[in-house]
RNA sequence: GGUAACGUGGCGGAAUGGUUACGCAGAGGAUUGCAAAUCCUUGUAUCCCGGUUCGAUUCCGGGCGUUACCUCCA
């Protein structure tokens, strides 16, 4: 397809035409979870946006000239403190995470990116990165521990529009007092016997919360790379901590030259949050939901905006999905998506624009040849939905029933005889009760078919 | 307090300097023993106030409101 990709850069605040370095190696960054507890679903939003646009890429540039990277953050604070809490080894508890979290990779359909690199499997790399950064005076030893000096770093609030005296003039910050400065983060800092260490000029110790995104996305995508995304959230610090000790220790002008951040997922118009108790976490899905019914409500919204997350969404999606089944033919042969419904993803990844061209391609399947149906299934193919076979949806919703497909069967031969006797009261009396367990009947000329409400 | 995003019909949710989003729900009709499904038809919207303009929902300014970040967080 020749036209070109359009993203909005949150550094610069403005959609931008999208340039690779080098289209025959497009590469980008994105900042996978941190191992502690099981994901929820504001962490499935990045893994599907990115998924979306991984796939658009590849569409633009060919399969083989995009690299993908996610990295697993398995050394941290909040995974010492939540094994502490669960009474589990370290390595149980991010062995355990990391699982979970590509089983709901599965669940919602994503591509594995190129690469996933682990935190604990890039300890030198991170090692050598800081030796780096005290060497040209950007980051500082004291006390065992090694800080980032953010006044030796010009640029530093450019990403996120923060102005560093403003920022920290309030203090809200813990200050340690090791530090020089309240805004400086740390890049290195001593673990305790029982803590996870690995041995560093600056005694035994562990990585910083920045510097594994730094050290990773250099090894496989070296120092300047065209996309880097994640959350909303990740901004500020995150990002920026990023951009300061990349640019620093690599001397360069740019880490990335397009970072694209997701909104949030709200319950209620309301942040999720543990204190509210107000998670949802994604395997809670695994029985009531086929992945894609979720996948497909993650991408109900651009991604940019803020979605609020609820039961109506879902059961919109369900419906949607049912419907779209109804014409899903697998294509033979080579089929193409028309130009024109593909564009609204070219443009800063407008899923419901695009979810919009899939209706209009549907109308079109559902009275239409059997080549329209197979236009109609590759454009729910290439945003990952449709893919699974007919049978397996029925057969997931089938399981989720409580009353047996014997049951259901006998219940319509009941009903028949009735409806022959013109016992209607009878017969709809049955219908009634099926339909209260979640089973539709339908009369079509002579015979009577059943499916899943 | 600082920084940002957003405010579109009953709901979800795009786009756009002047013309149908789309989906769900609703209404009417065809069909049906009644339904369901399907098909046809259909109503309803751009937070407020200024400015630019022949014309703004769209651009600019102000206000109000919502949310997020500034502290671990997708």
């Amino acid at each position: 397809m020749n036209r070109d990709i359009y993203l909005s850069n949150s550094l610069g605040g403005r959609k931008e035409k999208f340039k690779p370095i080098n289209p025959k190696k497009v590469r980008m960054y994105v900042c996978g979870p941190t191992v502690y507890d099981d994901p929820h679903i504001g962490n499935a939003r990045p893994l599907v946006v990115f998924d979306i646009l991984f796939k658009i890429l590849k569409c633009k540039f060919g399969n083989s000239s995009v690299v993908y990277v996610r990295n697993i953050t398995d050394v941290d604070d909040k995974i010492i403190e939540g094994a502490k809490q669960k009474k589990i080894l370290i390595n149980k508890l991010t062995t355990d995470i990391t699982k979970r979290f590509n089983e709901d990779c599965d669940y919602l359909n994503c591509e594995k990116p190129s690469f996933e690199p682990k935190a604990t499997e890039n300890i030198p790399l991170m090692i050598d990165m800081i030796k780096i950064l005290i060497k040209k005076n950007n980051a500082y030893e004291n006390n065992s521990h090694v800080y980032f000096d953010v006044s030796s770093f010009k640029d530093y609030g450019k990403l996120s529009n923060k102005n560093v005296d403003q920022l920290f003039a309030g203090a809200r910050v813990e200050v340690s007092e090791n530090k020089k400065r309240p805004e400086d983060f740390v890049l290195w800092k001593p673990s305790l016997k029982e803590e996870p260490g690995w041995d560093s000029p600056w005694g035994r110790g562990r990585p910083g919360w920045h510097i594994e995104c730094s050290a990773m996305s250099k090894k496989y995508l070296g120092d300047t790379f065209d996309i880097h995304g994640g959350g909303r959230d990740l901004l500020f610090p995150h990002h920026e901590n990023e951009i300061a000790q990349s640019r620093c220790a690599n001397d360069n002008k740019s880490l990335s030259n397009f970072w694209i951040h997701n909104g949030f997922i709200t319950v209620s118009n309301e942040k999720m949050s543990k204190s509210l108790g107000n998670i949802y976490k994604i395997k809670d899905f695994y029985k009531k939901y086929n992945g894609q019914v979720v996948r497909l409500a993650l991408m109900s919204t651009h991604y940019k905006q803020a979605m609020d997350w609820s039961d109506d969404l879902l059961l919109q999606s369900q419906k949607t999905l049912d419907k779209w089944y109804e014409h899903q033919k697998k294509p033979e042969g080579k089929v193409l998506i028309p130009d024109e419904d593909l564009n609204p993803l070219y443009d800063d990844i407008n899923t419901p624009g695009y979810i919009s061209n899939i209706h209009k391609l549907y109308d079109k399947a559902s009275k239409g040849s059997d080549k329209d149906k197979e236009i109609f299934t590759m454009a729910c193919n290439f945003i990952g939905l449709l893919i699974e076979p007919k049978s397996k949806w029925l057969e997931f919703k089938k399981n989720i029933l409580e009353i047996s497909e014997e049951e259901i069967l006998q219940k319509i031969k009941d009903r028949n005889k009735a409806r022959d006797n013109k016992n209607y009261e009878l017969a709809d009396k049955i219908r009634n009760e099926l339909l209260d367990k979640g089973v539709l009947i339908e009369d079509k000329d002579d015979k009577t078919t059943w499916k899943i409400k």
